[in-house]
DNA sequence: TCACATTTTTACAAAATTGTCATAATTATG
DNA sequence: CATAATTATGACAATTTTGTAAAAATGTGA
């Protein structure tokens, strides 16, 4: 999937070097020089992860992580800071502001990417392109394809097809699985910022999906969550008087 | 769930449009011209949230906002501005201002339906995730679940099912353990302020509550304290006399 | 632009939950 | 022990939430 990093460094020559190896790497890029541009950019574009600047001309990148932070909006999206000084102190408040990770400079492109790797993995594994296999499911970002494993394991999984939506909601629930989501969550993270769809949108997209899993076999994965959302587990939800 | 919503907007024709939506959407809508009038409508009635214009004929609405949030009776209303101007500073300072959202007109009516219900989403009281165990029963919010410990402890936990009211009560109870709280606390944590219901209906799902635990076997959790309410404790509450 | 595929909304049906009431049971108090 | 106060409980209607299909809207590529 297409990560989009927003680049906040005042340097140009090292603006220029991260945003041309994230490129490479297959990353959409953006940058800002200073804070206040930076939060320009975000106000247009919700990024999906920040490389931080140790020092901005105009704020602190301390400061600026915690402003982040504190905004609904943008308190979910993974910050790197970038810093120079190795002082143990500035690391640990840099941890404390809300900060994923921190790279000290120099640094090479290779770790970088490393640690951006890492990152999403641990924060938005729905954006990390990495296989998720459960309850004889098989999700596969990079080929795009889905496969459901056959009663008879002698035979090669069966492929299913999704539409680009159910696509998303499917990643996006196996990636958080056993967690009820919202509607209003799903349509923040599955159909992205900004989008004002009506919350039973969801239910037919579930609908959609439910349905095409049943006719494979897999009929309990998706959850209602009656009075909140929808959760993909592979736990059974049975009623515990009978 | 009759949600209030105070307009102050000067322009008739803006005015009238937005009340007529908001009214649509099953909302009471009040509306003022000016912060003067808007003033005396919040002495009378205290509004769920506040749509406010930027400009307003005697005051300007950031100042305005600023005074909501000064005031005790006041303070916890949300705000959400409509501003013409696009302007990047604006945004911030009506933010900084301790607006919750802000709308830059035109606008749709969708948008803005959607933008009161995420306000008022947001809004509403929060507790904390984690996850919750006590006297065998465990609570997950995340995966919104309740497992109860079986007498056979090689067996796995069971789960048990409640209703989304009768969840939030045991959540509450839970994360309050050893204490006791009236029905009208409870009414006020539980199922949110102002809320209209008998104390009665507590009863009635706590009722609810332990039959499903007297079920699993778990029937002194929930204790009645005589004249006062009801706490959740793993101290049996015996007679004296046995 | 048109045909086609996908997404979103709408409308109604089905199911589950909720609040209230009436009445029974329990407890406190003199 | 009698009485009043408080709590427990079951039933039921009203409301809310979710499922589902079909229509409307939207996007897409030839």
């Amino acid at each position: 999937m297409a990560v989009t990093i927003l680049v906040v460094e005042d340097e140009p020559a090292i603006q220029e070097l991260i945003a041309l190896n994230l490129k490479k790497a297959g990353h959409m890029v953006l940058c800002a020089d200073n804070a206040e541009h930076a939060r320009k950019m975000i106000n247009n574009v919700l990024p999906d992860l920040v490389l931080l600047d140790w020092m901005l001309p105009d704020m602190s990148g301390l400061e600026f992580a915690r402003r982040l932070r504190r905004e609904e909006r943008t308190k979910a999206i993974p910050i790197i800071m970038l810093t120079a000084r190795i002082q143990e102190n500035d690391k640990i408040s840099g941890l404390e502001a809300g900060a994923d990770d921190y790279i000290t400079k120099p640094f090479s492109p290779r770790e970088l990417i490393a640690r951006i790797k890492a990152v999403l993995r641990r924060r938005l594994p729905e954006m990390s392109d990495e296989i998720i296999e459960i309850g004889g499911l098989k999700l596969d970002p990079i080929t795009h394809r889905v496969y459901v494993n056959t009663n008879d394991k002698l035979l090669k999984p069966l492929e299913i097809t999704l539409g680009p939506t159910e696509f998303r909601l499917l990643h996006f629930l196996m990636a958080y699985k056993e967690r009820v989501h919202t509607r209003a969550q799903l349509l923040d993270r599955v159909w992205g910022d900004h989008v004002f769809i009506e919350d039973r949108t969801v239910d037919v997209h579930i609908r959609r999906l439910r349905k095409i899993l049943e006719a494979v076999g897999k009929e309990n994965l998706v959850q209602t969550v009656r009075g909140t959302g929808y959760r993909f587990s592979i736990e059974c939800n049975m009623d515990n008087i009978e």
